[in-house]
DNA sequence: GCATTTTCTTAAACTAGATCAATTTTCTTT
DNA sequence: AAAGAAAATTGATCTAGTTTAAGAAAATGC
């Protein structure tokens, strides 16, 4: 159950036997089925997610009830709405499920007691924050850059297994658009 | 001249003496006047820069040749093309000066030989990482869902001290719109 | 201090994408 | 399998932002 958590780690950092069960000890299974709210604004940010199957989105719906989805988190990915479970403050972003998802949680108090007892760990997330920052640099020159039916092109190409698997609208947010504009721009390209 | 990078450390973790001066032999001083290209693609970016005085941009320059401002970096700030830095490919985005600077540089080789003899610059680092991931989902939700007046106002809100300091253009290209339609906005916001 | 280049402004025509509204298709649930 | 709900399509109209172009203002070099 916690095998896939441990590979991801062992993918930057090597850990002992001891550490491997510390770290299965600290994160709790949680399967959750699809469409369930697993943070809700304003509520704090609990749980740190990394996910074992099925996938997430992160959203922020602002005031005219518009959802503007920030990220996807498949297989091996993790999320959460970062600042808040980082700073304990409230949070900003919705955090779903979009599929039934196997999980893996951990705390606050568990996550900084992990670090702080493993300490390569922050080697670890180090370089994942790296790569994930990297990522979101590409993601806004996309949307600074582009058109839509160019970043749907491109979206097809980093995430061909999501395409089938997410509702159409909800690409549509990620892209930037609407989901009225963005089935035309599907049905252009189509064409 | 190497206090204020000492200092910036010593926001997240402790230092030795010991480490402070390897952290100083390290870093190397450089002046450098307006406009220099610090990081030219497809060139490996070299060196990682912390910004003493001054200010950098980073920048995507499109098949158009239309510039596209990803962030810039005052004073306590770090800037390279990250992903060109730590992977050693070949760069994608412009580091430049837009203002007379005084920089520390290091070398990806310096960089993790530091990293290697102080494991807490890991933490360091994450902490640094995060915060800059938080920045740009804020950034990038900016673009994502609010008009050019509005993000106009959150950046003045944000970065007080830069908005006299850069050419308008730069504005324009970080909020995302052409300098005539930002100067618009500018002329219609002041009345 | 004058000339040249760069930046900023204003205006008119144009386009990518939004909005509103109605219809069809697909997915859920029973 | 039928009914209801949610998602996707299509069309008409509207708007935020672009493009092109030309002139005015600033900054820079000599």
């Amino acid at each position: 159950m916690h095998a896939t958590i441990i590979q991801e780690f062992k993918k930057h950092i090597q850990l002992t036997v001891e550490e491997e069960a510390l770290i299965t000890a600290s994160f709790r299974y949680k399967k959750v089925r699809r469409n369930q709210v697993l943070v809700q604004p304003p509520d704090i940010a609990l749980y740190e997610h990394f996910v074992i199957s099925g996938c997430l989105v992160e959203y922020y719906l602002d005031d005219n009830g518009t959802q503007h989805t920030l990220s996807f988190a498949p297989q091996g990915w993790w999320m959460t709405d970062l600042r808040s479970f980082l700073m304990k403050q409230e949070s900003r972003y919705f955090v779903e499920t979009v599929e039934d998802s196997e999980l893996l949680i951990v705390t606050r108090e568990q996550y900084d007691e992990l670090l702080r007892k493993i300490p390569l760990l922050n080697n670890y997330f180090r370089i994942l924050y790296q790569n994930a920052i990297i990522g979101q640099e590409e993601r806004l020159l996309n949307v600074l850059s582009t058109k839509v039916d160019e970043r749907y092109l491109r979206f097809l190409k980093k995430y061909p297994q999501l395409e089938n698997r997410l509702p159409q609208y909800l690409i549509a947010s990620y892209l930037g658009v609407t989901p009225e504009f963005f089935s035309r721009v599907k049905s252009k390209i189509s064409r």
